[in-house]
DNA sequence: ATCGTTCCTTGATCCGGGTCAAGAGCAGGG
DNA sequence: CCCTGCTCTTGACCCGGATCAAGGAACGAT
């Protein structure tokens, strides 16, 4: 595989939960986490599988599933660049609750467990440690929200909004397939949305890109309040 | 309101998150939670409110839940006796993410930030707090998995399994509406739910006693796997 | 290129469960 | 006690989206 480049410290930096943290705990984390590249659906760990680490997310793409009866896949979580996955191991329990599965090649750096702990005793790292699993726990029950409670429609436009901003204008590097997993459907169904919105001219999609209609976003506002 | 009478040491000591905790811990928390009791039907706290204290609940029943569009509610938790809730308000952000109702009347220890907080540069409360927000996101990876890739007749039994154990005989004090909501549903099809599991020779269900047919449990894990 | 996959699209069909409506049972408050 | 307003049930109907099936497009490997 052809070597990303890779600046560790700078990638802790740029996450948005080691951002805060002293120069010294970045450049000792940076020195103690393992660097792991992997390929397009390349599986990082399997839901029930002992781990004693958590990773970042630094280059590429990654989901977060579970598997339901036949086999069936469901997204708990589409993790973006700079965030944190798989830290729930780190206490209690050591097995993933989820699957994380690469949907592009991409790079993670690797954190043990005994390196969060020793940051731990920390103040300030721990009051930034605990705001992160509260915001993933904000995350969760919004999830919920949206699943149950908007329709295919809605879904989409609010991963948009999540994934990557409101903008009028997006390059989309995800198959049609991972977006429809992501937003909680199947491929058939993403197709025919986008065939609808695409007659009712709310979006255009050729190749990459993705371009909403102007003034999208406040219109979207005034309907789902 | 007639005054239940309580021990918030015993609580607290029962209640499955500060059971591991010292005893010196234990008494100083308890001279300071503050009681509250809530009538049936009564809110505690509502979604987007400020606020700069965690729940314990000691007695009774609380829906956490989500209002989506059009006011419909959408449940993400029931609280079980001895559980916590609220502890989201506590770090980063202190609005409350959901709101949360009584049940039935119910017994609340109300904790202030500080005193979590004072708590927290010890170790070991560190650990079992940690822990217990971890234990959290995994009910809600799971809860994600359960609404979006179970039918209602599953999500009933694992409702059940979830607050009461495996148990071929429940007294259920809830309202059929509000069970409805925990396992996200309306009541009408939840009551067609039961009226299909009667004729099925399920449940039999009178008054507030649910009974399961025998070896219910054994059966239903061969399908659900 | 050529072949085999996997991805994407479109059509036909089906079904779980939500909506609307109406009646029956039940409980609490005055 | 009765009245009022819930809760619960049952019926008729509908609809979003899943399933099944099949053809076409794009892509990676040889």
């Amino acid at each position: 595989m052809a070597a990303l480049p890779f600046d560790a410290t700078k990638i802790l930096k740029d996450s948005d939960f080691f951002n805060g943290i002293s120069d010294r705990s970045i450049r000792s984390l940076a020195t103690i986490c393992i660097p792991k590249r992997v390929d397009k659906r390349q599986l990082i760990f399997l839901e029930g599988e002992e781990g004693h680490s958590m990773y970042i997310l630094a280059e590429g793409g990654v989901q977060l599933y579970k598997t339901a009866s036949e086999g069936r896949e469901i997204v708990i979580k589409t993790i973006r660049k700079g965030e944190i996955f798989g830290e729930v191991v780190l206490f209690e329990q050591n097995e993933y609750p989820v699957s994380a599965v690469a949907l592009e090649k991409s790079l993670l750096l690797r954190l043990p467990r005994q390196q969060i702990d020793c940051l731990l005793v920390s103040d300030s790292f721990r009051r930034d440690f605990i705001g992160m699993l509260m915001r993933k726990q904000r995350y969760l029950a919004d999830r919920i929200l949206y699943l149950t409670g908007h329709d295919v429609e809605d879904r989409f436009f609010f991963f948009l909004q999540e994934q990557f901003g409101r903008r009028e204008e997006y390059r989309i590097s995800l198959s049609k397939k991972d977006i429809a997993a992501a937003i909680g459907t199947i491929p058939e169904t993403f197709s025919r949305l986008l065939l609808r919105l695409r007659e009712e001219k709310k979006i255009r999609w050729e190749g990459q890109n993705l371009r909403l209609a102007g003034g999208f976003w406040e219109r979207f506002d005034g309907r789902s309040g």
